[in-house]
DNA sequence: ATTCTTGCAAAGCATTTGCACCCTG
DNA sequence: CAGGGTGCAAATGCTTTGCAAGAAT
């Protein structure tokens, strides 16, 4: 998957934060790497581009990154954290035979919880947003894919 | 909330697990607790009725718990693990003001994305649970309760 | 020029581990 | 009494922090 480091550099841009090398490699890794990546994958990933990047400089960014909502964090059962580059609504599908997550977006399903929760108002609250969780197992042996 | 030993006990002997002292105050602390507490919470928590308790112990303890199915972990974004003794399939509701997280019940609404997926599989899956991940506000400035 | 960002290395903290001893079944 | 469970303390590993030096606007 190829990423346009322009569009990189309007994204980080657009939220008034400087446009430097290590922010763009950070955004262009979390990209490249789709799958939820941890902290180690993109520090990995961009030792091959930016050789001198520092760790804690990574972990920085990212944390100005999710605050300034240009990616977010993954649900995980206490694990290292993940990231996650897609702003999109979508849903994960946590594969249980390979310890996977994957996106699922489905619009007709984002329809009919919205109307079923304009019925059924959960007293005291108003919902900001619904995210599902979805465990599932591979049907083909085939973990991948 | 009181907390029926006897039927800690029992749970912990349906695993075919040594019932220990130890064994019997996380699990008691876990229910006692029931807002998803960190194993911290948990161990502040037990030293009042077993104050010599060791912290590894608890942590081996809540490991095996998650492994038998005796108690789940709960989904965070990379904080510190929390543990939920409730196994009846539930939602959750994380309070955006206060990071509080609360379960959510609703049959009817399980009902309806069973029906939903049965109608809609996805492709070379196949589903085990659906778990939603509800981000709220408080209408009311009390952000307790 | 000013303000924000980076690099570095040390510190922090939740969790895990190893092993001798102990207790449950 | 046998096998698993516990306590302890050290070790691990992810992440954060503080601050001087550097870079972006």
């Amino acid at each position: 998957m190829h990423v346009d480091i322009k569009h990189i550099q309007e994204l980080i841009k657009e939220k008034d934060l400087k446009v430097t090398p290590q922010r763009i490699g950070v955004l262009e890794a979390v990209y490249t790497l789709h799958n939820h990546p941890t902290a180690e994958q993109i520090i990995d990933f961009i030792h091959n581009k930016y050789p001198s990047i520092a760790i804690g400089t990574v972990y920085k960014t990212l944390d100005t990154f999710v605050k300034y909502g240009v990616i977010n964090k993954v649900l995980t059962e206490g694990e290292v954290t993940r990231y996650d580059g897609v702003l999109k609504h979508h849903h994960h599908l946590y594969n249980e035979g390979n310890n996977e997550i994957k996106d699922y977006v489905n619009e007709e399903l984002d329809e009919m919880l919205k109307t079923f929760f304009e019925k059924n108002a959960i007293e005291d609250y108003q919902i900001s947003s619904i995210t599902l969780h979805i465990s599932v197992k591979s049907l083909n042996n085939n973990s991948n894919k």
